[in-house]
DNA sequence: ACAAAGTCTATTAAAACAATAGGATAAGTC
DNA sequence: GACTTATCCTATTGTTTTAATAGACTTTGT
């Protein structure tokens, strides 16, 4: 289950790519526009900017921006970051694999198996969408609803 | 991330299949064979049997068994009873949809059609794999296993 | 100097997870 | 029908994670 962190997260960085490349944007503006706790949010982009994956500006005029264009930042990093590793296990783990402590054999074990294949799934995923593609994604949904309305 | 619960409870119906058909297995052997707390091993047999999936026998020569053939029982069956919907997101699970309190509108969130995609992919590998699968899957490993030390 | 912003550390409340405890009930055995 | 063996059921506990709040600190622009 995705976090209510990851989350804020992710809606906090749509806002931000939508503004990409318009300079800062406020926290305070972020939390007004996707209602989340303004307090919560702000710890939220600060381990996104410890990261890397923002940048700042600190005083009058300053905000948060995307440290990089919203094509080159995925849903997978950003959800391995803040939650955790996508594996449904740790012994299939790519990027934080940890063994079993009671498992007698990883290679004849089937949960393994099982999972291994979710974790692929799911990392195919996350991992080959980006800011860009969810903003895209957005727009037709938009524009196919428009049509729809107008059609009726 | 799957709960140490449904894990013991994977385990132990993996036992439960391979001894399909030849009477009821005792809980304390699950427990033994498979290192799982034996009361909490209780706790999980029982909910799984009040959900249909095994059936118990009381009193001597008592213990567990399967409700159906291995091959009618699914993984995504038990996650589900155990450790609730697949779906990364309430509002993108088929079986507990709950609509998101903040979300505008459905229809162009962009983190609920990627999540969609995600949860569409597990149910379809847990969904369509059975204990019997994974029974056949454990052998082939098992012999692949032996097969390989033999050529070395 | 002042105001506006992010930065950092600590704390707390609630929920979920993992496990334990102990008596109640049913079924077979002698 | 007493005894033993097993599951059944309810309650409780300790730990960890999640979600959120609070408040003082630092930097920057005017």
């Amino acid at each position: 289950m995705l976090s209510k962190k990851t989350k804020y997260a992710l809606k906090a960085l749509i806002v931000l790519a939508k503004e990409y490349g318009q300079g800062p944007v406020l926290i305070s503006d972020i939390a007004q526009r996707e209602e989340i706790p303004r307090k919560f949010l702000e710890l939220i982009l600060l381990e996104l900017k410890n990261q890397g994956i923002l940048q700042s500006k600190k005083g009058k005029g300053g905000g948060y921006f995307l440290g990089h264009p919203p094509a080159q930042i995925s849903v997978g990093h950003v959800v391995r970051v803040l939650d955790g590793p996508l594996a449904p296990l740790p012994c299939v783990s790519k990027t934080a694999y940890m063994r079993c402590r009671e498992c007698r054999d990883e290679r004849t074990c089937a949960i393994r198996m099982v999972m291994k294949e979710v974790r692929e799934a799911t990392a195919q995923i996350l991992d080959s969408t980006s800011l860009a593609d969810m903003l895209r994604r957005i727009e037709l949904a938009v524009n196919g609803k428009e049509a729809l309305s107008f059609s009726i």
